[in-house]
DNA sequence: CGACGCCTTGAACGATGTCAACGTGCGTGG
DNA sequence: CCACGCACGTTGACATCGTTCAAGGCGTCG
């Protein structure tokens, strides 16, 4: 029976990874049963609270992550406190900066999140030896850069009222990727200030921009985390497109 | 003879590659004279005016180029027109955005520009082939997105003031690369318009800043296009570092 | 010389930040 | 169970920075 036969070939792979995203749509995709094998002898999985910061930003990593479940944010600091966050991990994605020491920015658990973590040497042999995993990190580093450029397009030139209308857009699609749906409920998966911090703006004008978005009837808020989106098409207007 | 053999191997090079910086800190470096031979033959050198595009946002593009020379940059536009530059490109940085038909950003000759430009087809079977060409692909990506990584936290979190010094700062470290000195002078790549575009803020607010930078010593402007700055640790201060 | 492109400067306005008060939910300890 | 403190978010009044609109300067080219 093909039940069979495919329940046999599961068992070459890792019971870990049996279940992992990563496998399907991250990195690990590019990893053959054996391989995959040899690999999680080495890996290790945590799983961690909101705000452990898994990266610190000047600072040297020993390991790379893939993420399993949860959001990770990626922030830059100032000397003098300002923040700004640079980027949010979803899974499967993979974490740490390969090829160079510092890291540049620092990594932290929005929500509670699930790792499965690797020594940098491990990753850095497999690397070298396997093109076909050098090629997904391409890909994935490529989408990144273009996420990271269509930021900057709202960072550099929207107003408040667009730059929070855009953040609920990314958190909607990331969150139900394939939604055909008009309306959509989902939970913010951070906090005003780290939403201001993501944004450019402070905590006041972000929490502003959302009541008046409830008022004028594009989303409405269940409770502070949790966002009702009854027509994205408008919410999708107000983002600036 | 020792420089003997170096030229004989360097004849098999080809010509138009000889002279080029693609082929030592580029994506060129990682290929054998044969296969250089091999690519060159479907390349084709192009002088461009400032002003001219190479890429359309929208559009799909049917060719790869490197930059040999000048500055390329990248922008985004929202359909009221306001626009934002993404990224500034400079030799031998390679242009194109691979496994992908749309390209996302729109490139634009900054200055006069000197490209070699390959079709689309041949650069992805040399990438398919060639573990080394996507090896140094994946280190320019990465160092992309830490650049526009740097730049979302100057287009977020940064005053007016802060941002022009960065902008300045920016230039002046492409410009040379390795300078020792405390003193600078360098022409400024793109107008007034382009820079705030770059900023995130409009012409006007750009001139006042760096009126404001001229009077306070910071730097000095020998015409609208060469700055001096007599010194860089003073710009860095004034950059948010 | 005049027109044009590019840049600077000034004055008024408006969006967002700042500072402070208040609200709300939640856990903790009396 | 209630009272309290604390974290988080909202709202208001005011200040500030950057934009907008308008005028004028400067160099170049016909």
């Amino acid at each position: 029976m093909d039940m069979q036969r495919k329940d046999v070939h599961n068992s070459d792979t890792p019971v870990l990874c049996r279940a992992c995203e990563s496998r399907h749509r991250g990195v690990c995709g590019a990893l053959l049963p054996e391989q995959l094998l040899q690999l999680s002898k080495h890996s290790s999985r945590r799983e961690l609270e909101p705000g452990t910061e898994l990266i610190g930003e000047s600072t040297t990593t020993t390991s790379y992550s893939n993420i399993i479940s949860g959001v990770v944010k990626l922030s830059k600091m100032m000397a003098d406190g300002r923040q700004q966050i640079v980027g949010l991990q979803f899974a499967p994605d993979f974490l740490g900066r390969p090829f160079r020491a510092e890291n540049g920015v620092s990594a932290e658990a929005a929500t509670g999140v699930k790792v499965c973590s690797f020594p940098k040497h491990v990753i850095e042999r497999f690397i070298g030896d396997m093109p076909e995993l050098e090629h997904k990190l391409l890909e994935q580093t490529l989408a990144e850069l273009d996420e990271a450029r269509d930021w900057m397009l709202t960072l550099g030139r929207k107003t408040a009222g667009e730059k929070v209308a855009s953040f609920l857009l990314l958190i909607a699609t990331h969150a139900f990727p394939d939604n055909e749906e008009d309306s959509v409920t989902f939970e913010l998966p951070m906090s005003r200030v780290d939403i201001a911090d993501f944004l450019g703006l402070t905590m006041e004008t972000v929490s502003r921009q959302l009541t008046k978005m409830r008022k004028d009837g594009v989303i409405h808020i269940v409770n502070n985390r949790q966002v009702e989106v009854p027509d994205l098409g408008r919410l999708s207007e107000r983002a600036g497109f």
